[in-house]
DNA sequence: GAGTTTGAAACT
DNA sequence: CAGTTTCAAACTC
């Protein structure tokens, strides 16, 4: 089967190889292709492992075909490392691609035969010892998968599963750089740091790296590795598994094996993502757990808080509930229903979170698969959603409309079926489940592609959940929703930007503030109302939670958040003024429809509007929303500034009874969606040279949020803008 | 659920 | 930039 090879020969060594079965099996699982002659000299980093995707500049499917493999942030001169250089605060992640794995493990193989060759080994081809990185990885390879919905063909076909090594604090943790440069113990500790899927993977790979053809290699490659990336070194290490790039894997390895799992796994890859995650994030350091580097990818967008983020709903044995975006991983988890929702902005622009510097990224064990990708967001470049359509139990359509990509890639249902022509397509009741973000968009004529649609104009994509009809919000047709989006932005730049802007601070000179401003927090740029006297959710003022401003150039208002004249929002026991009757009839129906929970204004810090102290929790906080006759959830994002609402403003004007503020732009926005801080055009301050324009009182306009405010520089100055929640999608202006 | 109202968004 | 139209959410019945 071999020629006698010639043993100072590499060359011909390697040739031998290459023509055995071993090798050519070991290329077909390798996306590298045979390379002769390889330099044993060859370096860690001369593997020459493709760049990672640009997945932060856009939602759209990255083809990162090729995995990665290990990759260290220190030299940011290096365009490998422009994935984490994105992540602002992912510097130290390197990220393991299984594929990569492949790749190694084949370059690991060769070199151990060169190695073999040139120590005069047997030359016998060493079967046991050559196959078993091939095997173990092939197990890895299909363990990463695991995670994956079973019946989410896309998630089966998505084979790739990528390893990441996320460098925490160089503080703690077992230290690749510590102890002797020797291969196996490097590999050693650092699979010991590995978190897979399952644990199968993780022995595996260990017991990869441990066999004696590894080994060899690899006491080699260690000390050239050390040599190469001393920075990657300096600090510990933790391997993440990262199987949360199936999505874009679904497009483009559909053809490449299909990697099978049990039902019975998921449950358990989800524990022990949610474990690893909970472990190594939140109980270490709850509140800057995101500044770590160990993440996880997995969706963290849930409305109860983190602690609730990507927990498996185990009676409904439904997998599809992890959503993962390039940048940051969202899931939804809907608090009180054992249905998984996706939330809004999911996908979408989760590349944009990625500039969220404090936020990191949320590296996880995922098995998302299609591409919602958006989500993170963000939303979402999220891309994710393991759906279960196939399941064909507790399937919710936001799910399954998360996996529409991939259903569409593997001939599994369309989420148009689901949503016109199966019983899933029906809504769920946003009262019955509490979940505002249950109902979605009604869109029939605008495809979804103008802001008249929510969906569209908070910068997600449609989902199962709404019964819009032509939609081309969807993932498929991502091009369409980003140049749409496009146009629209380069019409009006803050088309995507939060309809209400905030002040978190506590205001402490608010009487100055009343008079422009009734409330601390003001619609960007005001409403037009006219009939509705600002009492309707017409009126986006209202509908916002905040008082009218000067901005508005609304008739009669009676906006029980603040009229836009300064008066204080609605005094109940205002003489004989009709107006404020109604004013007042209008408040204690909002109260009656859902403030049975209002609170002191004090409390605000627990609402969703107000700044949490982890991004990833205070905003996915559940609410009950006021006003939930629809469930509607709002379409607008909040941009707060500073960490105090509006509505403390509203206590400060004496208001007796503080009203919530109509759900819809109280929308629970993934993870990190919120407290981003607002993009350079949005802090102009107001300038004239502002994108934003400030026209006269009767005219549509749009104002910086300063402008909005009052006119105290000072104040302003101490203020800090912070988006509630972004568009979702990412910013096409990204360079 | 159908029809109406409303005001933002889009268009001209 | 203003007026008009379109649109979909909010609302009413």
């Amino acid at each position: 089967m071999m020629d006698t090879p010639e043993r100072n020969q590499i060359g011909s060594s390697l040739s031998r190889y290459e023509d055995s079965p071993v090798f050519n099996y070991l290329s077909n699982l390798s996306p590298i292709k045979p390379t002769k002659s390889a330099p044993i000299n060859q370096t860690f980093t001369s593997l020459n492992f493709s760049s990672l995707p640009s997945i932060f500049t856009s939602p759209h499917v990255s083809s990162h075909k090729e995995s990665r493999f290990l990759r260290s942030t220190p030299d940011k001169s290096q365009s490998e490392f422009s994935y984490i250089d994105a992540c602002s605060n992912k510097e130290n992640e390197v990220i393991v691609d299984v594929n990569q794995l492949h790749k190694y493990s084949s370059e690991l193989h060769k070199k151990s035969v060169a190695l073999d060759s040139l120590r005069g080994a047997p030359l016998e081809p060493r079967h046991e010892e050559s196959d078993l990185p091939v095997e173990l990885l092939q197990n890895l390879k299909a363990n990463a998968c695991h995670s994956i919905t079973e019946d989410s063909s896309q998630s089966a076909e998505a084979a790739n599963s990528s390893v990441m090594i996320d460098q925490g604090p160089s503080s703690s943790g077992p230290a690749l750089h510590k102890g002797p440069i020797g291969w196996e113990s490097l590999i050693s500790d650092g699979a010991d740091l590995l978190m897979f899927d399952s644990p199968n993977m993780a022995k595996d790979l260990k017991a990869l790296f441990k066999s004696p053809a590894v080994e060899r290699v690899g006491t080699l490659l260690a000390s050239q590795f050390l040599q190469d990336t001393p920075d990657f070194l300096k600090s510990d290490s933790t391997f993440l598994v990262d199987a949360c790039e199936l999505q874009n894997e679904v497009h483009h390895h559909a053809e490449s094996e299909r990697i099978d799992y049990a039902h019975d796994d998921f449950p358990n890859f989800m524990t022990d993502c949610m474990t690893s995650h909970s472990s190594e994030n939140m109980d270490d350091e709850p509140t800057t757990s995101l500044h770590r580097g160990v993440r996880r990818r997995c969706l963290v967008f849930d409305t109860n808080g983190a602690q609730n983020f990507f927990l498996p709903d185990p009676s409904s044995s439904n997998p599809s509930m992890c959503m993962h975006d390039n940048k940051k991983g969202v899931t939804s988890k809907n608090a009180d229903s054992s249905t998984l929702r996706i939330l809004p902005g999911i996908g979408l622009h989760l590349n944009a979170l990625a500039t969220s510097g404090d936020h990191g990224v949320q590296v996880s064990v995922s098995s998302c698969s299609t591409s919602f990708q958006l989500p993170t967001t963000p939303q979402e470049s999220v891309h994710d959603v393991l759906t279960g359509a196939s399941l064909g139990k507790n399937v919710d359509p936001g799910m399954i409309q998360g996996s529409e990509d991939a259903s569409l890639a593997s001939g599994l249902v369309s989420v148009d079926d689901i949503n016109h022509n199966s019983p899933i397509k029906k809504r769920c009741k946003p009262e019955s489940s509490g979940d505002e973000s249950c109902k979605r968009c009604n869109c029939k004529k605008s495809k979804c592609l103008k802001l008249y649609c929510e969906c569209f104009a908070a910068g997600v994509y449609c989902i199962g959940t709404c019964a819009c009809q032509n939609c081309f919000n969807k993932p498929i047709h991502e091009d369409t929703v980003l140049a749409t989006r496009k146009q629209i932005e380069s019409r009006n730049p803050l088309a995507f930007a939060p309809k209400v802007i905030r002040t978190s601070d506590p205001l402490p000179d608010v009487k100055d503030e009343v008079v422009s401003t009734p409330a601390s927090a003001r619609h960007k740029r005001g409403c037009n109302c006219k009939k509705s006297s600002c009492l309707k959710k017409y009126c986006e003022c209202y509908q916002g939670g905040v008082g009218c401003s000067i901005n508005c150039r609304c008739e009669s208002c009676k906006n029980v958040f603040g009229t836009k004249d300064g008066s204080a929002p609605v005094a109940p026991h205002d003489d004989d003024d009709d107006e404020e009757e109604e004013s007042e009839k209008v408040a204690k129906k909002i109260n009656n429809k859902g403030l049975q929970n209002a609170k002191p204004h004090n409390n605000e810090e627990h609402s969703p509007n107000t700044f949490p102290a982890t991004p990833l929790r205070l905003t996915r906080m559940p609410v009950q929303l006021p006003f939930s006759s629809k469930g509607k959830p709002p379409r607008s994002s909040f941009l707060t500034v500073g960490s105090a609402s509006g509505l403390q403003a509203s206590q400060k004007f004496g208001k007796p009874n503080y009203v919530k503020p109509p759900p819809k732009y109280q929308r629970n926005y993934p993870a990190g969606q919120n407290e981003i801080e607002i993009p350079e055009m949005l802090r102009n301050n107001g300038s004239p040279n502002s994108v934003m324009k400030t026209g006269s009182p009767n005219s549509k306009r749009v104002s910086s949020p300063q402008s909005t405010f009052g006119s105290s520089p000072a104040r302003r100055s101490t203020r800090k803008l912070i988006l509630q929640s972004i568009p979702s999608f990412p910013s096409l202006t990204q360079p």
